[in-house]
DNA sequence: AAAGTCAAATTGTCCAGGACAAAACACGTC
DNA sequence: GACGTGTTTTGTCCTGGACAATTTGACTTT
């Protein structure tokens, strides 16, 4: 009655969906427009993918979400793909990641050496630095290695969790109740990923800001009767690449509508960038660092 | 194009799927068979949900999760729902969570004193007490409060991150790299509660054991590539209470079949419990106490 | 050259209503 | 109680059509 395990080596339209995030009706309906994908039936007259569509199938997703239009790319072969996929990544990203050493104890399973070398960064760099020059650069050659296909669910679970280990328990050090402003973090209800908020507490918690993290998926009016419960002066989002940028304005545009002009809405991640004429009201940051400035900003005007 | 954002006070169809986990297919065949929910159309014809029927509906997926079907709860009156949910309830769990005044902490927003009164008990009690006396409980009382609709998504979303803040830096601090066995934790890609996880990794941590978490949400093929490839004894399942029954056990003997021998799996969490019988080769982890069972009859096999 | 305007093409989501297998239930038997 | 067997309930999948939101691209205006 449930989504039922895929059986043997063929995945049926709800496991697709969940591996993929493409909906159900978008894989019936490129079937239907484009040829592709192509599944098989089964008894039951019921699709059935085999493997290769399915990895071809999450290969066009990323595309998808780096630019690219569904005419373009499905239906494309593998090595068109391929090629576009080169266009579309920054050689030097996936290199910085390469030198440094800590992407190749991500791909090797390593995790007590990925732990111990990543709380050596933090002990020298201190969490500041640590998050902006070892975790933010590291958290996008993971992504890009991802893109190509070069790391497995396994290791990108691996690389969250024992950064996500270090980042709270750096933050829980920091932590500084009585500070302000007092910053409630956290995400819209479509999005996940979590390692932009604990990298934006670790950039604040060390200035004396009293963060709070509520972590991801909270409802637009939850996240209202929370910031305006918990007296907030600003509540932050993060967005990651994949958040439909479209999605991401609308609903900082209702929250702000929410929201008494007294709270400042902060919103970063790829999703937001250079969405600043389009978001009034709201201080769009541009990066780890610009977080800092945000709150200076925030602290001259608020004396 | 992506899921439009409800307007004013009426979700769409997306909405509604994204807040109650009850999916578009389902949500038109109740219509269809019960003649509810009764959303309102828009101009386009398409399904508009008042928020009183999605939050009927919300109450109906806990019923349903605790074991209801839907004949019965969907089309009953909010009155008959409500009595339906107090039959369903155990009151003592409710009182428990009230009388240390944890969840108290919890409802008002309080996110400083809950971590204060947190890392307080972990110092007095030990990291395996406290999960067991103090975590343990305080999850099963917010639960049964936000199943009543006592507490809201943020509440639960508070309680989450601080849990996980304090448990995590407890693990940390008790890391021990080569120990044995050797133990990967993770859930299947349906289940995203990750707390059943940090509870079982935070006593068996202080045993000596060393601990792996890939975090939820880990595809079968790549439970198995991880596990094989990391050379570990033990893989470790957690299920929540909403995780279909079925699907676990087939998930688990699928599992089973796909390890070798010599890796044992063990399975903990409200869905598996009692479910011993149709699971052989895997040793159903009743409780967190039992977790340190298992582990002393693990080790009374592996000299 | 930059910025605005507007029609055409693209694309994701929704709808209806039928079908069916898996799960839960009820009941009789060992 | 444990175990088959028939019945009902229930979630998911299917087809093919429709449409609004977006993007594209050609054209006009500053």
């Amino acid at each position: 009655m449930n989504a039922p395990t895929p059986p043997e080596a063929a995945f049926s339209i709800a496991a697709v969906e969940r591996d993929t995030g493409l909906a159900k009706d978008t894989l019936r309906v490129w079937e239907r427009r484009y040829g592709f994908p192509a599944p098989t039936r089964d008894a039951n007259g019921e699709r059935l993918y085999p493997p290769e569509q399915v990895e071809k199938l999450r290969l066009i997703r990323r595309l998808i979400d780096h630019g690219r239009r569904p005419a373009g790319v499905v239906g494309a072969s593998i090595d068109e793909l391929a090629s576009m996929l080169d266009s579309c990544l920054c050689p030097e990203l996936a290199s910085s990641g390469r030198e440094d050493g800590l992407l190749q104890l991500v791909r090797l399973h390593r995790s007590v050496e990925l732990n111990a070398a990543l709380r050596q960064a933090l002990m020298k760099q201190g969490l500041q630095r640590f998050v902006a020059d070892t975790v933010a650069p590291l958290a996008a050659a993971v992504g890009e290695a991802w893109m190509r296909g070069e790391v497995e669910v396994p290791e990108e679970h691996l690389f969250t969790e024992q950064v996500q280990n270090v980042l709270r328990s750096a933050i829980g050090a920091h932590a500084t109740p009585g500070g302000r402003p007092r910053v409630l973090l956290t995400t819209f209800p479509e999005e996940e990923h979590v390692l932009g908020l604990l990298m934006a507490e670790a950039m604040l918690v060390p200035e004396g800001v009293a963060c709070l993290s509520l972590g991801t998926r909270t409802p637009l009016a939850d996240i209202r009767s929370a910031a305006v419960g918990g007296a907030f002066d600003i509540v932050g989002l993060s967005f990651s690449i994949a958040y439909p940028a479209r999605q991401a304005i609308d609903g900082l545009l209702e929250l702000r509508a929410l929201l008494p002009d007294s709270i400042a809405i902060w919103a970063g991640g790829a999703a937001v960038r250079d969405k600043h004429k389009r978001l009034p009201g709201i201080r769009v940051v541009g990066g780890l660092d610009d977080t800092l400035a945000a709150l200076r900003d925030w602290r001259a005007e608020h004396p």
